[in-house]
RNA sequence: GCUGCUGUGGCUCAGCAGGUAGAGCAGCGCACUCGUAAUGCGCAGGUCACCGGUUCGAAUCCGGUCAGCAGCUCCA
């Protein structure tokens, strides 16, 4: 007999060689219908899979993250069934699980179509209904690379090939279907309730744009078919937070034929971006930063000398002025380099900080372009920090604090990643190690949870970046800590220390909205263009009833501006419940209807954004109250 | 850049298999003076992304270019 702990914590016997959905029927024949997968010890096995020795088990549902994606991984499994019954010559690349579903990348000769994955929609019916076990057995390596050239699938070939010697080679069958896995899968085809193909796109081969381009097919799966409604229309819900749509509608922003990646900020969005900025700069007064601004062109000497032209150059655009070569800057810190060396630092002067928004410039591959998310020329709300190599980790753990407060107050979650030395850099191991290692280490001394991006640095050095979510949970880069041993070395700058000697300072580059422009496509879906009274282009917005109340109404504006309140004022010979509509649709926060009541009392009736009408109160009281909202940042 | 899809008035979209464009909203004008999400009537507005080809004739078919969307690659 062996000891098995359960999630709750209690113990079971069972006899060895006891299979996880036999120990699930010994719970409950309910969680047993309902079992997908099992965890042993931290790791997930399939349901036939026999206990052998004292263990942890935790049985996995479609509610567990294990459980859905052994679920999709087998839909996955469904699909590539189905592509090779219709399309027998299309080959075998990869399908796992992803986040919220699955894919399959297939080498074939022509594209799928909408209406092939229909077809191939009614083939995985097919083979649900059929019901097919999944059965798992392993091959040594020989025979599984012999098995795979027999079946004429060059990728799997490849891929066992790359497999660690001594590695177990498992594969899945499922009817005469039989696929390279490492697993886990459900018990048979016939569990799958609930699956849709999403869209088909190319994909490199092994992600690398040398290699082949694949057609890959992206679906998902869910347990019931109620979830898998509900999910799709959470995909359309969130389309219609799409800032490229709200940017337009709400006259924010917009991007024309004639600037491809080159963003147009209109009045209602230069507010939004002024109000950023001005709270950018009251923070970063706070902490003892300077603020400065560098040249947008610089000769092209300096670029060389940065090592940008080495490592950045297709990023960049050159210009040339009379007879000499010029470049438009993608990076600010070229420029705050030249700053620093204006004159000799005193290790007293340390750290020195040094901030700059400041406007980039980089030529971005037309398919990756994407709304105010991914363009040509952004502002980066840059700052560089020049300090004794003592002050490193005060300094990083001083950003990564300023980076967490700003995305708090708009209520952002986040994720982090250490990016480690890409091929592509400057420097020697030693200095790769150190600066690694002196983010790693402040991190570790926040308790922060991340994820390692091997090769993801910058060319000059390593970096903590921070992630954000946009309304369908695409995730973007926004803010940034890059730590740098190159530039001060290239550029020579040195400070004088308590010794008298001259030394090497080290450097931070850091962004907090990493772009402005990002910064605000991410603030647009977060609230779905329902800006927070101290963001919105316009707080109040007035709204007569009748010519006799214009006078009135004028008064009102005038006294909410005087106290920097942004409104507007709907005169207009329209009705009431029409002006409603329009500014409710305009999304702002604070209406204030002006009829006969209102201008005999001196009143103002007020109707919020969110909660409707909000009935009448003193002009006073409402001014006080949305200038506390305002304050509050709520 | 690569693969696929898309490109019609400011916006959202119709326009069957080729015979030189239509609606709603927005805009403008007129009437209505009307209290919490759309008052009515009228008017104007389009070289159907661009270039070329096929055809007696193309928004509709073909090729190219440009731009957009999804994904890949890359990245703030």
């Amino acid at each position: 007999m062996i000891k098995v702990t359960l999630k709750d914590g209690s113990i079971k016997e069972y006899e060895k060689g006891t299979t996880i959905l036999e120990a699930a029927k010994a719970i409950s024949e309910g969680l047993a219908r309902v079992a997908l997968a099992g965890e042993v010890d931290g790791e997930v096995k399939d349901l036939s899979y026999k206990l052998e020795k004292d263990c942890k088990l935790n049985i996995l549902t479609f509610d567990s993250e294990g459980g859905k994606h052994a679920y999709r991984h087998t839909t996955s499994h469904v699909m590539a069934q189905a592509v090779k019954r219709l399309y027998p010559e299309a080959k075998l690349a990869i399908g796992p699980a992803i986040e919220n579903g699955f894919y399959y990348d297939f080498d074939v000769e022509k594209p799928f179509s909408p209406e092939d994955l229909s077809k191939i929609e009614e083939e995985m019916a097919q083979i649900i209904k059929e019901d097919y076990p999944l059965e798992r057995f392993t091959l040594p390596r020989d025979e599984a690379i012999a098995f795979m050239e027999e079946r004429n699938e060059p990728y799997k070939v490849e891929l066992i090939r790359d497999l660690p010697e001594g590695e177990e080679i498992s594969f899945y069958k499922q009817g005469d279907f039989v696929d390279l896995c490492a697993g886990p899968h459900i018990p048979s085809t016939g569990k799958i309730k609930a699956f849709k193909l999403l869209s088909v796109a190319g994909a490199y081969w092994r992600g690398n744009e040398k290699n082949k381009m694949l057609q890959r097919i992206y679906g998902t799966s869910f347990s019931k078919k109620s979830e898998l409604d509900a999910y799709l229309f959470r995909l359309e819900e969130a389309k219609k937070r799409d800032h490229r749509k709200l940017g337009r509608e709400l006259d924010l922003f917009d991007i024309y034929d004639e600037g491809p990646g080159f963003p147009f900020f209109l009045p209602k969005g230069m507010v939004l971006r002024n109000v950023l900025e001005d709270f950018w700069r009251e923070e970063h007064k706070k902490r003892k930063y300077q603020e400065i601004r560098t040249p947008v062109i610089l000769n092209e000497d300096l670029w060389h000398r940065s090592g940008h032209w080495d490592h950045y150059k297709e990023n960049m655009y050159f210009t040339k002025i009379d007879e000499g070569n010029f470049a438009i800057k993608p990076m600010n810190c070229p420029g705050g380099m030249l700053v620093y060396k204006r004159r000799l630092h005193s290790y007293r002067d340390l750290p020195q900080r040094m901030a700059e928004l400041g406007l980039v410039h980089r030529h971005e591959l037309s398919g990756a372009l994407h709304g105010l998310m991914r363009v040509r020329c952004f502002t980066q709300d840059d700052a560089h920090i020049f300090m004794t190599p003592e002050q490193i980790k005060d300094e990083v753990l001083g950003v990564i604090d300023l980076i967490d407060q700003f995305y708090s107050v708009f209520g952002f979650k986040y994720h982090v990643e250490l990016s480690t030395r890409p091929e592509d850099s400057m420097g020697t191991d030693e200095q790769w190690e150190m600066a690694t290692n002196a983010l790693k280490d402040a991190l570790e001394a926040k308790k922060m949870e991340y994820k390692i991006n091997e090769g993801d640095g910058a060319f000059y050095g390593p970096k903590i970046d921070f992630h954000l979510e946009d309304s369908i949970g695409r995730t973007w880069q926004c803010g940034t800590i890059q730590l740098d041993f190159q530039m001060p070395e290239r550029f020579d700058l040195v400070y004088i220390g308590a010794d008298g000697e001259r030394h090497r300072p080290v450097m931070i580059h850091r962004v907090v909205f990493g772009s402005i422009e990002r910064f605000i496509a991410i603030l647009t879906e977060h609230y779905a263009g329902a800006f927070p009274t101290w963001l919105a282009p316009v707080q109040v917005k007035i709204l007569a009833i009748l010519d006799k109340h214009h006078e009135y109404a004028y008064k009102v504006q005038k006294a909410l501006e005087e106290k920097g309140i942004r409104t507007e004022i709907d005169i207009r010979n329209e009705k009431i419940g029409y002006k409603i509509r329009e500014a409710q649709l305009e999304k702002i926060p604070y209406m204030l209807i002006i009829g006969d009541k209102e201008t005999e009392n001196g009143a103002v009736a007020v109707r919020s954004r969110k909660d409707g009408d909000l009935g009448a109160m003193s002009l006073e009281d409402f001014i006080e109250k949305i200038i506390k909202e305002i304050e509050m940042k709520a």
